[in-house]
DNA sequence: GACTCGTGGGA
DNA sequence: TTCCCAAGAGT
């Protein structure tokens, strides 16, 4: 199958996706490539409600890639606020630096120049240049793969990761037309969001649920390996969460007594503290105290 | 490939 | 309450 073979999915998912789409600040037409990108680098592992009035707020203050490169990282740190994983906010800023340092302050449109860039992989490279610039890009993330699963594989869930087969299939849906292309991938991505859902899917509102393989093997269970459940209380990042949110909610610099008062386990404390300065989240001043950078 | 890295909302 | 997880990236 090429890009030229019609598929029994794209046109209904188009259609779908045309009537149901939710206005998101970064698919407004007006949008810039650095609001995509910005939105991208939030959405990792984040929710769309919790990512919107952080977004905002970033893009208010710091309009362009180099209005954020001119600021500290840590201010970066701090308007991130409670999105979790912090060195996203890191790599964001980082990435503004190189965005204004070797691209002219203009977010790159090809693939290779954003993949290159910090914080940046395959997917947030391939996602930008489609939904920022219109290009024709494969984007493979985990809502295309679980319709992809469901539909035409006929299983509930994907594979750990990602399979060549399963980004040769991707590939030959993808429309030839770039614009056309770009739009199939986000409509895609809306549809596992909202209809193709990871637990209690909505198959009475999909487009697709006449053409879905897992539906007509009668929506089996899955009954791959078990995933590897999710702890956090108690963990390190729990620990470094709470330490950077001192650093967070203190403007300034703290004295250590304030970081120990956060988290009682000493050798867990240490280890989280030594962990965020070596992934430079926090710093240490010469007087003693620490601040995020 | 397997691990690590935050957070909070919904069922 | 407990569990699952939400537009991944880097090591």
């Amino acid at each position: 199958m090429g890009p030229t073979m019609t598929s029994p999915l794209v046109d209904p998912i188009l259609h779908w996706y045309d009537e149901h789409a939710r206005d998101l600040p970064w698919r407004r037409p007006e949008a810039s490539p650095w609001s995509v990108l910005v939105s991208e680098f939030m959405l990792q592992q984040t929710p769309v409600v919790r990512v919107l009035p952080i977004h905002e707020a970033w893009l208010t203050r710091w309009p362009t890639p180099a209005a954020l490169a001119a600021e500290a990282s840590g201010e970066a740190v701090r308007a991130w606020g409670r999105l979790g994983y912090p060195r996203r906010a890191l790599r964001l800023h980082a990435a503004a630096t190189a965005i204004t340092e070797e691209h002219g302050g203009e977010v790159p449109s090809e693939y290779d120049d954003l993949l290159a860039l910090p914080g940046v992989g395959d997917y947030t490279a391939a996602a930008v240049a489609a939904f920022a610039y219109g290009r024709r890009q494969v984007v493979l993330d985990t809502n295309v793969r679980r319709v992809l699963a469901r539909t035409v594989s006929g299983v509930e869930f994907p594979s750990r990761s990602v399979t060549r087969a399963e980004r040769d299939l991707a590939a030959d849906l993808l429309p030839a037309d770039p614009p056309t292309a770009a739009t199939w991938s986000v409509a895609v991505m809306e549809l596992g969001a909202l209809v193709c859902t990871a637990d209690r899917p909505r198959c009475g509102g999909c487009p697709v649920a006449a053409a879905c393989a897992w539906q007509a093997a009668g929506a089996p269970a899955y009954d791959g390996p078990p995933r590897p459940v999710q702890t956090y209380a108690g963990t390190d990042r729990q620990c470094r969460g709470r330490l950077l949110a001192v650093l967070r909610d203190t403007p300034g610099a703290v004295t250590r007594d304030r970081l120990d008062a956060a988290w009682d386990d000493v050798p867990q404390r240490e280890r989280a503290l030594a962990s965020l300065l070596a992934d430079g989240l926090v710093v240490r001043h010469d007087d003693g105290r620490y601040a995020l950078p």
